[in-house]
This record gives structure tokens, C-alpha cells and sequence, in this order.
DNA sequence: GAATATTGTTCGCACTCTGTACAAAGTCGG
DNA sequence: CCGACTTTGTACAGAGTGCGAACAATATTC
């Protein structure tokens, strides 16, 4: 029940219908492919008339194509269709505080090219080097296909809309401009995401073959932060300045640890790789020296250490990691109590502990669900894909063509 | 960017545009009335041809109907259309601890009569005097228009799907079923919701001649309890289960006072009403008998009592109101956080005080918030309309005339 | 009274889905 | 091999849409 917004509305024109049919009609092939006319046009509850009038017209847009002839134990045997994504490519940038990742890939999240360089700093400077990379990848890389933009993640606030970052402590950036320059540099659409909710829009677009992503879910990645992207009915939470979602920074406890935003507190300053392995050494995460920091966060002992010292039977490691786990589960509690999803995905390094921390997060997730089913949300573990987030920047780009057309 | 759920979706039929473009008329003329075809066509850019056949269509199914003949400066005077809600009726059910409350009204939520009566507490017993109520109600009311379907608020968590209430401890409720019992009771249509959701949807649906309502904003109700909308895209958020924006029992400190859903901490035990007073009588609220408690939620002296003394000059009276002021901008804190939204409507006894409790309100919400845009989110005081939630009930029913028609 | 302006209706046209008929291409059983 | 049967894919008339232009109705201005 959505009403209808008079400032801002879209009247159907004669071509809605036809426009609303064939985006379905999309989507279904893509996730049943390879799949007949007469199949979709069952699917789809239309006459096999209308399925083959729209096939017709995304063979026309070139958005599928037909493949093979298939197998049919009676009558004439179906030609199959397939949606066309490996010669649609995309390049998908990850910019991180030690290394910056490049990515040519296609529109089903295919890698095609990988690179890796050190991250600049400077803007001027990160724009030059980029345009200069992508043009000498794409050359490199056989660029027969045409590449249809730039998807871009970031650890920090950023405005999709407007694509300026509005706040990447992790980097030192604070409101600066990244879309277009970099548009203008590369000659190339450019889109730009913060990491989490790139990671969500992975989950949400480019998943196929295994088992359907709901239309409500929430993703929880744990690293030097904590990134969180929340989907409503099938649509990634924005909010009103393209700022919703930031669960990392839900208090536990007010009166709690300093955490990096200024406020103190906040879930990430109990749950980040930084606080699990400053819990370890007997830190104080408020009192840190900045070298002491930054070498906490790029040191050498990471979060996998600390727990193979915990399989390895260092109850310190293990403590550190039950608690941990504990006020993870406090969170998580907070976000089906708010959000209600249908399920909860989980990320991170902490992830591979799974084994280890189920219990004390799912008995902290109970203790704070307000319903016993909220309290028995499933927790999945983002079955950890390679460069989840440049995937999640190459959805950027490749969503539009299979989003649902605005209506109403 | 929506993606469509392969598994439940819905294809454009030839009909889809004409109710799409139908739905959209009957929400402009609604939004301007009184309003010409010729004004109507031109804010909907589409031909006045089209716009007077919507128009013909609308007067057909009687939801519109033609008014005066309106001034024009020139040329051929146009007749002005008018949305039809004065004879379609709803019964509003608001259940309260103390009291109950129906309300016979219409579609804009006008009030035509009231009645008052005793809670029960026994399930049966209640649907029983309800149903005798409501029929001698609508008996004694002149009921020559039809009523289109019974509307209730509840004080606890209810799924809005099947009608049952899950959990209403203010009510010794759990896990009982309301909606079909009352529905045979009444051979009424019944609609059952939570009474701050349902504030929440009298926002959304029922307010029209002021300042428009935007698309995504967020209701918070303080009281015994407090309550919690949020509105998405102009969509109220409901979760899987439909038991989503229960902002109430986010924590503000996991170690902080008992709260009376069992979790400790919760944003609930320090900003209700039970709690500013608690406060200043220097309570401790988890270590209330049950019998204070009874007393201190139904005694004779309310928030509106403490605050007369805040204004009266009583510093500890002050001291309390300022301690709930800074706690409930804590929280509005990870709201905007959180959901991002474009304004936040605060109701309660404790908004009468607004000129006192602003500046702490504010500042502790700036203080959270992760952008200093989100800082400054408005916050407006919901102008203390009477019996807002049983127009929230009515809204139940009468928001399915002017909603989005659902499509792919 | 003619010119002008605005409202509201009508009609041909292009585009859409719907239902039916039909051609194409295969299996099965004799 | 041939006819009965099944399934796929296409073609076409029909009904429901929005689009654009023309036209009638109504009122003001000069």
C-alpha cells in the first residue's frame, strides 16, 4: 500500500505496458535461462503470442539471444534464450586504505581483468591515475565489447545521488567530488557506492544460479568497520540524503568506547577487527596513540590470527572472540527489532569463525528479538565470493537494465 | 532501482495503464480539490481527452462528483471536481489500558460520533460488547451510507496480515486472534494495527489541506509506552512478519534500566512517560513493585503535571524533563541514522513542553547523527489533532481507495 | 457582434494485451 | 512409410488504452 506522491508521479503511457512486460519478461529469462518462449509465456501467465512479440524485442535491444535448440520428450523442440552478459562489460574500482582494486568485468559479475595498485590520496592525483589505468585495461583487454561504465566502492558516506564523498575517514576525504571528474576523465558513466551497500547490491543483482535472494534482507560486513546495506522490498534503503543504513553507529551503550565517527559507543566500536583484537591485547580503542592505531589496523596480526590462536586452544583468543560474537549478536538483535528482514547476511573475517561464535551471537540475537521468530532470523554466510565489492561496484552499473520500470 | 521478484510479480494487462492513470486522478483531485478536468489534465501532462474519460470513470464508480461551476478570468467557466468522502464511513477502534474509544467517521477521517467504554481485558467478552456497539452505534448514527469496514488500535505488536496480536502486555494479551472473530461479529471488513503505526498512517493518508507530507519521514509517539512508524517511499515499513520499526527497544546503554519488554536498556525505559516521572521521584523503574508501577502509570500525577512544575519553577521537575529531552534526542539520533528521513513528527504529552526540551532534544540529536545535515533534521511537533489514532484506525481502511496499484 | 480564450468532447490513429486459428516440427504406433 | 497426436512458435481479428487534432460550448474583451 504505497501512495501515490502528487509532487512527483509518472502517468502510463501507451508504451507502459509493453515497457513493464518486457523488463519482466527480462527478468524471468534471466533467472530460468535457458528457458523456451512457450515456457515464459506459462511463467508469465500471457499468451505465447505476447511472450513471442516481447522475445522478438529484447533479440532486437540485443539483451538476450537464442542458443541451442533444447530437449522436449514430445512435439517440436524449444529454442532456448539467454540473457546476453558476457559482452556487456563493466569496469568495477574498490578503493581501500592499502591497496585500490581494478576490475574489468561483465554484467553477471565475470572477471575478465584484475588490478591492483597503491591508493592515492590525493584526488587530482587518484583521478589521473585511474583514467590512465582504465584506458590502458580496456586497451590491454581486448575491448571489442563496449564497456557501459564505471562502478566505484568506497569506505566511507557517499551521495549516489549527487556522487560526492561526503565522508571516507578511513581515507581522509571529506566532501569531495569524485563522479565527474572521473566521468570526464575516462569518457565513461560513473557511479559511486559506499562499500557495505555495493556488497548488498551484489547480493541483491548478480547472485544467480544459487538459491533466490529475498526482496527483504540485510547485509552485515565486518572489517576495519562495519558496513551495513538494507533491502526493502527488493530495493536498497537510501534515504532522503542517500545516508540510510548506517547501523554500524546504533549505540550499545552510550556511555561505552570512543568509536572513529566522534560519538562514542557505537556497535562498530565493539564488533570492528580493530575492537576484537584490541580486546585481545588489553587495549583501551579510546586511548589509542594514532601510531599505535595505525599500526593495529595494518599490522601484521590480523583477526585470522587471532583465531587459529583460538582453534589453537588460547582462551584469551577465545574470550576476546566470544565477546565479540556476543555484542555482535546485541546488533543484530537491534536490526530485526528495526528492519525485520527475512534474513541477515553475515561477512568478514570473524565470518570464518562461524563455528566458533553461533552460539553467543544467536543467544544475544534471542535475548534482544522482541518476537521469538524475529529471534530466529536466519544468519547466512555470505559464502565468501572473491572481491565481493567490486562486484557490488559492477552492479552499479548493471542494475538499471534489469530494475523494474518507475510507475505511479 | 527495484528489482522485481521472479517469484510474485504482477504483468500489465491493457487495462493496467487506464488504473494506473485512474488511481493517479483520483490522488491529484484529492490533493487539489476543488479542481477542473482541463487543471487536472494539465497536471498530469496528459490530453484533457484522456483526463475527462478518467474523470467519467471516477464519477461512474462514485468516488468524485461535480461541484460549483468555478472563475475563471476568461473564456468558458470550468466545473470543478471534488473527491466523494463525506458519505463512505468507517468505525475506529482504539484500545487503550484505561479506555476504549469508537469513533464512527468518514473517509477523511471527519468525526461523526464517539463513544467511550470500559476496557475488557477478556478476549471474548470484548468482541462481544463490540460488535453490540458498533451496531447501535451505526443504528442511532443515521447509517443511510454504507460503512465500509472496522479499523483498530492496539498498544502491542500485531501482525497485520492474519490480525492477531502478538504481544500487547499493556493489555495482558499474547498470541490471540482478533481480526476474523470481530469480523463475523460485525459482518464487517476488520483491519488491526498497532497504535503507533497507526498515528503513523493518519499521517500518511489523512492529512490533506496543510503542508504536504513527504515521502519518507518518521512518527514517534511517547507515552506510557512509545511508538514507532517509519515510512519508506511512501510506504509504511512492515517486515517479513510485519513487526518491523520497533525503534522503542533499541538500546541506549545494554547496561542500562530493566525495560518492560525483558531487554534492558531500551530507548522506551528512558524516554516514557513512566520513565520521566520515575525520574523525578527518584524511582528505580526495575526495581518497581508491581503495584507502584500500577500506580505511577495510572496515578493521578502525569507528565503533563511535572511539566507544570518544570514551568513553575521546580528544579528537579526541570532536571527530569531535561534528562528525558537529551535521552530522546539520543535516540532520534540513530533514527536519522538509521532511516535517513526526511522529517521526524513528534507527539506525546511531553511535546507540550517543546519550547523547554528543543534545545537539549536538538543538541543530543546533532551530537548522534553522522552528517551535520542529518543533525538538522526537522523535527515537527505532529499538531495535536484529536483521537489521532483512531484516525489512524480509519486510515486502515480507507488508505486501499488512493493507494499505488501494485504492478510488476 | 467579431475576436479571443478557455473548457470539455469527439474521433481517427498507433500501440497494447487477448483469444483463436494455424503452420512448423517433432514423437508414437501401426 | 503414414497418420494421429503433442508442443512450439506465429498470425490475425478484436477490445482496451493513450495521443493528437479538430470541434463545440461558454465567457470575456474590444
Amino acid at each position: 500500500m504505497r501512495k501515490i506522491n502528487t509532487r512527483d508521479f509518472r502517468v502510463a503511457t501507451r508504451s507502459t505496458s509493453r515497457d513493464i512486460n518486457r523488463r519482466i519478461a527480462l527478468n524471468v529469462i534471466h533467472e530460468h535461462q535457458p528457458i523456451s518462449r512457450a515456457e515464459l509465456a506459462r511463467r508469465m501467465r500471457v499468451t505465447r503470442g505476447v511472450a513471442g512479440v516481447l522475445v522478438q524485442e529484447l533479440l532486437d535491444q540485443d539483451l538476450i539471444y537464442e542458443g541451442a535448440t533444447g530437449e522436449a520428450a514430445f512435439g517440436r523442440k524449444p529454442t532456448l534464450l539467454h540473457v546476453k552478459s558476457h559482452d556487456r562489460l563493466v569496469v568495477a574500482v574498490d578503493i581501500r586504505f592499502s591497496k585500490t582494486y581494478l576490475m574489468v568485468c561483465d554484467f553477471s559479475g565475470r572477471q575478465v581483468a584484475l588490478e591492483t595498485c597503491d591508493t592515492k590520496f590525493s584526488i587530482p592525483e587518484l583521478i589521473r591515475d585511474l583514467g590512465t589505468r582504465i584506458r590502458r585495461l580496456l586497451k590491454t583487454t581486448g575491448t571489442t565489447q563496449a564497456v557501459e561504465g564505471v562502478g566505484v566502492a568506497v569506505p566511507g558516506m557517499v551521495d549516489q545521488r549527487t556522487g560526492r564523498i561526503l565522508n571516507a575517514p578511513a581515507l581522509g576525504w571529506r566532501d569531495v567530488e569524485l563522479r565527474n571528474p572521473l566521468a570526464t576523465a575516462t569518457g565513461l558513466p560513473v557511479e559511486i557506492e559506499n562499500s557495505g551497500r555495493a556488497c548488498t547490491l551484489a547480493l541483491l543483482w548478480l547472485e544467480r544460479g544459487e538459491s533466490m535472494r529475498p526482496q527483504n534482507f540485510v547485509y552485515v560486513g565486518v572489517a576495519d568497520g562495519v558496513g551495513v546495506g538494507v533491502v526493502v522490498n527488493g530495493e536498497l534503503l537510501r534515504g532522503s540524503d542517500y545516508i540510510a543504513g548506517e547501523f554500524a553507529h546504533v549505540p550499545l551503550n552510550i556511555e561505552g568506547p570512543q568509536c572513529m565517527c566522534g560519538a562514542s559507543g557505537c556497535w562498530e566500536a565493539y564488533i570492528s577487527n580493530l575492537a576484537t583484537i584490541s580486546r585481545y591485547f588489553g587495549w583501551h580503542l579510546s586511548k589509542l596513540s594514532p601510531n599505535k592505531l595505525r599500526h593495529a589496523k595494518h599490522g601484521s596480526f590480523t583477526v585470522l590470527d587471532l583465531i587459529s590462536r583460538a582453534r589453537g586452544g588460547d582462551q584469551k583468543a577465545r574470550a576476546a572472540i566470544d565477546s565479540t560474537a556476543h555484542f555482535l549478536g546485541l546488533g543484530l538483535g537491534t536490526i530485526v527489532n528495526v528492519i525485520n528482514p527475512e534474513c541477515i547476511y553475515l561477512d568478514g573475517e570473524i565470518t570464518t569463525a562461524w563455528d566458533l561464535i553461533q552460539g553467543p551471537v544467536t543467544a544475544a540475537l534471542a535475548q534482544r528479538a522482541l518476537t521469538e521468530k524475529g529471534g530466529r532470523t536466519p544468519l547466512r554466510i555470505s559464502s565468501t565470493m572473491d572481491h565481493s565489492r567490486l562486484r557490488g561496484a559492477a552492479a552499479l552499473i548493471a542494475a538499471p537494465t534489469f530494475a523494474a520500470p518507475r510507475v505511479a
